[in-house]
RNA sequence: GAAGUUAGCUGGGCAAUCGCUGUGUUAUUUUUCCGUGUGAAAUCUGACAGAGAGGAAAGUCCGGGCUCCAAAGGGCAGGGUGCCAGGUAACGCCUGGGGGGUGUAAGAACCUACGGCUAGUGCAGCAGAAAGAUACCGCCUCGAUUUUUAUCGGGGUAAGGGUGAAAUGGUGCGGUAAGAGCGCACCGCGUUUACUGGUAACAGUGACGGCAAGGUAAACCCCACCUGGAGCAAGACCAAAUAGAGAAGCUGAGGCGUUGCCCGCGCUGCUUCUGGGUAGGUUGCUUGAGGCGUAUAGCGAUGUGCGUCCUAGAUGAAUGAUUGUCACAACUCAGGUUGUACAGAACCCGGCUUAUAGGCUAACUUCACCU
RNA sequence: UGGGCCGUCGCCAAGCGGUAAGGCAACAGGUUUUGAUCCUGUCAUGCGGAGGUUCGAAUCCUCCCGGCCCAG
């Protein structure tokens, strides 16, 4: 599998999003909030399969357009070096009030935790 | 060379690897249409080529283009601007000039909401006699009482005192009962007037007025000029749906839209209940009052001619990440370590305002040195 | 992205050119055996910030800062 990132692995619409909020598996730290739901088994069967990605930086968390940028595209980099890694689930990312602060690579680091931790909740689910 | 002032430009460079979003070419997957040409259209995934944040993209404070409302029409109301001339698509912007002010070692510079209180109305707390036509103290004079001092009453007076942010030109001389532009000289003042210069604002000189009662228009207002409303979430197209149906009620001088109101104009019956049901996509979307070079007119803003270039177009929202190296800054004996301003397009332009590390250039002023 | 609104004490707020009302809360005292209620007093703490107009700005004007609402 190629490391690219393109339309079909984001979440686009807002039922998508608020299918994630309803009854997610959750995974914190003091940079990121990552929410997660198992794919619908219908919906895989017409597309490819592999986990999908949806982002919510908020203005409150980071106030200037700049930072929210950089924080969207440290994820999206993380999330395209590591998607052969996950299961099929639907992730949303939401920052945090200290995100804006951290270092590439503070973020990067806690990106892997969490796509560790997850990868293995979600195996034992299967099991 | 140093310091200062002003104006303009720039906004880290190079390389490697892995990605993202458009465009073009090409191959491929799937689908649709005509109907069977190896057509047309859409779609998916590759390859190659070439492109991909700013000077403020920001604040949304002005002005325009564009779109719809009648390609906007009349009146009132409302809003804006406010020395003069020019520039511009337009402006509350810019350029040049005038008046006023600030400031420096330097008249290098900088700032300027700068029409009209003699059209009218209003306002000025406290203090003060008085804040708009004024006599508290004081000064002078007349009358009465009185030996005088003094007291009371009538009148004149803004020179002096005191209050205030502000008190009716200033100084001197004359003049007077005391005073007063009452008169004169100088200075100041001016919807007065003549001449000169200037397109004009305005400036200068002379004469005249005697100063006419002040301040405040970022107070109402008056004058002159400008101004229709909404905004790309505008609007257009495709598909679904609001449908269609039934019942009841209301009105035709009605309802909806167009601007706050009145006209005018366009569309049209309206409301409630029953029942049923929802989904978005495409376009607008980037070739423009465009950039660069050059010639030319102009003090300048800017205009004109010629040549040349095509340079982001996302939509849960691309323009990135990592590494190396160079540049700069801080720390460090060195090795080295850390950091690199303000900040992210969303229909597009012209301004203004605000944020901004570092670097570069030019002009002017003063000082120093050399010839 | 566009459009609109608001910042006055710890909270809710009035005032809109002339010394910034009021209520709640807080604090102190009184009443009471104690507490609540009630009464009296205090509240130097405030007009979001910076300029300007004015003799004088919370108020008028300009520019910033912060917050809220609406439009798919």
């Amino acid at each position: 599998m190629r490391a690219c990132f393109s339309k079909h692995v984001r979440l686009l619409k807002p039922d998508e999003f608020s299918r994630v909020f309803k009854n997610p598996v959750r995974s914190s730290d003091r940079y990121l909030t990552v929410l997660a739901v198992a794919r619908d088994e219908v919906k895989i069967e017409n597309s490819d399969f592999g986990s999908r990605l949806g982002l919510a930086i908020s203005k409150k968390n980071a106030k200037r357009a700049v930072d929210r940028n950089r924080i969207k595209r440290l994820i999206r980099e993380s999330f395209r070096q590591n998607q052969q890694n996950l299961p099929a689930i639907d992730l949303v990312i939401m920052a945090k009030p200290g995100t804006k602060s951290a270092k590439n690579q503070q973020i990067f680091q806690s990106l892997e935790q969490h796509w560790n931790k997850l990868a293995k909740n979600f195996k034992n689910q299967d099991v």
